[in-house]
RNA sequence: UGGGGCGUGGUGCAACGGCAGCACACCAGCCUUUGGAGCUGUGGAUCUUGGUUCGAGUCCAGGCGCCCCAGCCA
């Protein structure tokens, strides 16, 4: 296939190479500005890879900048994490910056508005400022401050820098026009006073912290940045993030904005996330079921899934919900699915136990049966797995009265243990209760591997681990976080709309080969789905999380009856 | 309501005035030592009304709908 076919385009890329080409750049350079604030989530990524790749296409650079301008809600706890998600995803940045590095040169830009007339301390309070910013049908009111002298402008935020006036003293605002029918234009505060808490990386230099309009395209300019790519929600910000680079003259990058990714049967605000966490309604930031990259991970997502359904999801200005679009989990998992599809070694995992006897069995004997590891990858190779006169098969599939179309395990049927023999059920026991907890069967030693010499066929192959070989396992069972697509919407919100079932803890039995994971090893476990050994996973104690199970064609025929 | 943005199958994206296509989902079938994987096929979309044009999803005008903005958050 040609490269050239294949290339994504999308109006940011022609942007940027209709840029080049008309000469209002000559190069790129691109910024990534996560506020550490947060970990990363599955919505980020979309934002990451545009400025990453964009910048790659076209041989240009990208910095990674921390918009660290409210020491309020930022700690250097999540720069770190930050960093480990992006560079996990493959993202490459010539340098990290913050917009703290900064404070002292934007500061003087300030000054130098101040002098022009374009800006000024507003001695209102916030309820005050707020009061007079007028409404969406009706125009703001002047500050009484607005017309202060140069001088006293001057010599007003010097102090407030210093500390000299307490918070919500005092701000500094841009002087544009009250009137504006875009309400960013009216006025925007530049400059807001803050004595606590200390900055994570300025500690109590600063009393004074500027605001993410007066930041960040001063940011970007300063460090020579061509393409401002942001979020929607920010086109509204595009006219004053002209204004302060036009009245500073100064270099103006270009800001382009897209929608953002919103994903059904999850949230991502992180401040539901830190909801979530706080409340102890998950079991912290990288619990599985979280949409946040380190859950993903740990859960077992690969990167390559990742960017993968990044790809897929594609670039544009659609906003039908939180300035973005709703992408679909199905389709997350499809792509997860296809690249575990590839890599993932199969093992024998039983997840719900029902023993089963071979009544005809030799006592005492075991076998070794090759089973394949990958049938996607012969480079996988074989392994051994036992067998013997007990073993167990997973409650679903075995039935004493089977449903229509069903072709598993159920008192007279016959089908095969995967890569051992074929089994017939002849009766079962049961408990007081009246549940089954014994399966017997007998087995045809003709068909040793899973084939019968005179050609008879089974409609059913099962899983099952030997119980004399098995190991106990953890194996930790995840459903989506929310019962609703959309778990904003309604009004009980996010918090009532929670599913109860989003985790479930199974104790399990498998095969040997999977006894000692290390934490990250990732398999196929088969007829399930694929998991990965968790964090906790120990020595004696192997611990399993789903990543995502496998399509499971019976339970949607069972479902539909 | 003032301003701005956006409307293509269920979802997400293509089609750059010339046969509306792809992926996921859905449905049917084939195949199968995973009811996995794979393969084949069906159904289903241009918000609406007018206009321009030989020809409109695309251009123009009106209407409708959705998203964003009234933090000293980003």
């Amino acid at each position: 296939m040609n490269p050239e076919e294949n290339k994504p385009t999308d109006f940011i890329r022609e942007a940027v190479t209709e840029d080049l080409k008309s000469g209002r750049f000559n190069y790129v350079r691109t910024r990534l500005p996560p506020e550490p604030n947060g970990y990363l989530h599955i919505g980020h990524v979309k934002a990451f890879m545009i400025d990453y790749l964009i910048a790659k296409e076209n041989n240009g650079e990208l910095i990674l900048r921390f918009d660290d301008t409210n020491p309020v809600k930022e700690e250097t706890e999540y720069v770190d994490a930050i960093e480990d998600d992006a560079r996990w995803l493959g993202i490459k940045w010539v340098k990290v910056t913050y917009a703290s590095d900064y404070f002292d040169e934007l500061y003087n830009w300030a000054v130098k508005l101040v002098m022009k007339g374009l800006a000024y301390v507003d001695d209102q309070s916030p309820e005050e400022v707020s009061a007079k910013r007028g409404t969406l049908t009706e125009p703001g009111k002047n500050s009484p401050f607005r017309d202060r002298d140069v001088e006293e402008n001057l010599d007003l935020l010097e102090r407030m820098k210093n500390g000299e006036f307490p918070d919500g003293s005092r701000v500094l605002r841009a002087k544009i026009d009250m009137a504006h029918p875009n309400i960013n234009m009216r006025d925007p505060v530049m400059y807001r006073i803050l004595h606590e808490p200390p900055h994570h990386r300025t500690g109590d230099k600063w009393k004074i912290y500027p605001m993410y309009d007066w930041s960040h395209g001063q940011n970007d300019s300063m460090e020579g940045i061509t393409h401002s790519l942001c979020s929607l929600e920010y086109l509204n910000h595009r006219p004053l993030y002209e204004w302060f680079l036009e009245q500073l003259e100064v270099f103006k990058p270009r800001q382009i904005e897209f929608a953002r990714l919103n994903m059904n049967y999850t949230v991502m605000s992180k401040r539901k996330l830190l909801r979530l966490v706080q409340e102890g309604r998950v079991q912290g930031w990288d619990d599985p079921r979280m949409p946040t990259l380190r859950a993903m991970r740990r859960r077992g997502y690969t990167a390559e899934a990742i960017l993968d359904f990044n790809q897929r999801t594609g670039v544009s200005k659609v906003a039908t919900i939180n300035s973005g679009v709703m992408a679909e989990m199905a389709l997350l998992e499809a792509c997860v699915r296809e690249d575990l599809n590839k890599r993932a070694l199969r093992r024998m995992a039983v997840l719900r136990p029902l023993k089963v006897v071979i009544d005809n069995y030799p006592e005492g004997q075991v076998e070794e049966m090759d089973a394949v590891n990958n049938p996607e990858d012969t480079s996988a190779g074989t392994r051994k797995v036992p067998f013997s006169k007990v073993l167990y098969i997973e409650q679903d599939d075995f039935r004493e009265t089977p449903p229509p179309k069903y072709y598993r395990l159920f008192p007279g049927n016959e089908v095969r243990l995967r890569y051992a023999y074929f089994i017939k059920c002849t009766h079962v026991v049961k408990n007081d209760a009246g549940e089954v907890i014994e399966v017997h069967a007998t087995y045809d030693p003709s068909t040793r591997g899973g084939d019968a010499p005179d050609g008879r066929k089974v409609k059913s192959t099962i899983h099952w681990v030997s119980a004399a070989h098995a190991k106990e396992a953890e194996i930790r069972m995840y459903d989506r976080l929310f019962t609703k697509e959309d778990p904003e919407e309604g009004e009980e919100g996010f918090l009532g709309c929670l599913n109860p079932n989003s985790l479930t803890v199974l104790t399990g039995y498998v095969e040997p080969h999977l006894s000692a994971p290390k934490a990250g090893d990732r398999f196929q476990f088969e007829r399930q789905g694929y998991f990965c050994a968790d964090l906790d996973t120990a020595p004696d104690k192997p611990v399993f999380n789903l990543t995502v199970t496998l399509k499971d064609t019976w339970a949607k025929i069972e479902k539909r009856g």
